[in-house]
DNA sequence: TATCCTCATTTTGTATACAGAATACATGAA
DNA sequence: TTCATGTATTCTGTATACAAAATGAGGATA
């Protein structure tokens, strides 16, 4: 027989709880999944009318979602002459991927010193795994599993304004990351620079681990510096 | 005689355009005030109808707003529910100064490679008039002082991304740091570590910089760990 | 008394309406 | 033609209206 339902198992977050996300949410995470994929492009303009039929949803939700996306610093509103999508310059990718680099140090020296043997023991077991898919060549899952590997690494950091400030900047460099990944030439010395991480992580040297983390996130910057 | 006004002149951001600020903008500068200057308590209810009618704006621009400090960390909307005052949990307020800290120590090593001799110079002036300030113990000058000190030095980072979230954070922070700075047992502390990144600066030694720098926002939790 | 139900009231979320600003267009002068 | 000026149209910012959800106050029942 089945447990009845409590008031607290109703709170948000619990499983039971069903997830009402408001129309300004969906919109927010609509249009930023645009401009990430690439429908929007840096630079133009956000035509309200359009999108907002498109959507079908009223202006109001939608130019709250607006604010949210500019607070994040996807979008620039320029008052009273439209939204554009926010086009990075040089300097502001330099910039994120310094910042970000430096984050990730952060989040390396943390996580070698709060994680769990079985935390690590996994991370390292994901790690056997993107090994096999690099032997293999197997590009896509390669890259799935690549990016669960880093945001499984920042979560030991048992950081969470940390997490936060790494998402926003990845927010924002996701779509000039995700064009400059066609190149795959980096591909070797990114898996050699995983087996350094995963050395110092096995070994819990924080100072090691973060160094790589942040030399290998540096390597971005070669990748994009030609398209921006 | 005057030189005459030229179209480029016109360009946002020069003194001679009139800026006009959204109502949207104004509100949540406005809000962001009280909720620092604690008009608004931590946890307690924003009440819309209530403060609507006391800026005298409407619900439309007002809702933006809380948007807007949503994503800015100051407040929580709970769907259906409300807004409330962001309370910080001693894990947030740990993590974020964790987090400041190593961002301050990146603004003090890239300010060593980048600023100009006379940037440096200027700052140390600005140093050594906070020095006389604690001499005469004259505490609220000495307090905006330093708080100019540490802007400036983030500035010379040349870095706006490292720039904005340290702002975020401070914003978040700033709050409850005033009231842990009613406790002046570490004045002098502070200000032997402000001699020190003086040294430091004068010398472009980076790593010593960042170090001081990290460790002087560190003193922080101690000021503010029994308050939260 | 404590718990549940019902209904009135308040609050929230979304849509729409309207005024003012910006933009596009067209007409006329040099 | 090119530029300037005035006008129509579109777009943006704000207010208001309405529906749905949450809250709170009785009152009935055990």
């Amino acid at each position: 027989m089945r447990k009845p339902v409590e008031i607290s198992d109703l709170d948000a977050g619990h499983p039971i709880a069903i997830q009402k996300e408001t129309l300004h949410d969906q919109v927010a995470n609509r249009i930023r999944d645009l401009i990430i994929e690439g429908y929007l492009e840096p630079g133009s303009r956000i035509d309200e009318t359009k999108l907002v039929q498109q959507l079908g949803v009223s202006r109001t939700p939608f130019r709250e979602a607006l604010r949210t996306l500019a607070a994040e610093g996807l979008i620039v509103i320029r008052p009273s002459k439209g939204s554009i999508v926010r086009k990075l310059t040089r300097e502001d990718v330099y910039s994120m991927l310094e910042v970000l680099a430096h984050l990730e140090r952060l989040s390396g020296e943390l996580a070698c010193q709060r994680a769990s043997d079985e935390e690590i023991d996994d991370l390292l077991k994901l790690h056997g795994e993107m090994l096999v898919l690099y032997e293999k060549r197997d590009r896509l899952p390669y890259y799935k599993l690549n990016q669960e590997f880093h945001s499984r690494l920042s979560e030991l950091s048992g950081n969470e304004t940390l997490l936060r400030h790494q998402g926003m900047i990845q927010a924002q460099l996701k779509r000039i990351r995700f064009i400059g990944n066609r190149k795959p030439e980096y591909w070797a010395k990114a898996v050699s620079e995983h087996n350094e991480m995963a050395d110092a992580l096995k070994a819990r040297d924080g100072a090691r681990l973060g160094e790589v983390m942040s030399r290998h996130l540096m390597n971005t910057w070669d990748r994009v510096k030609d398209i921006v």
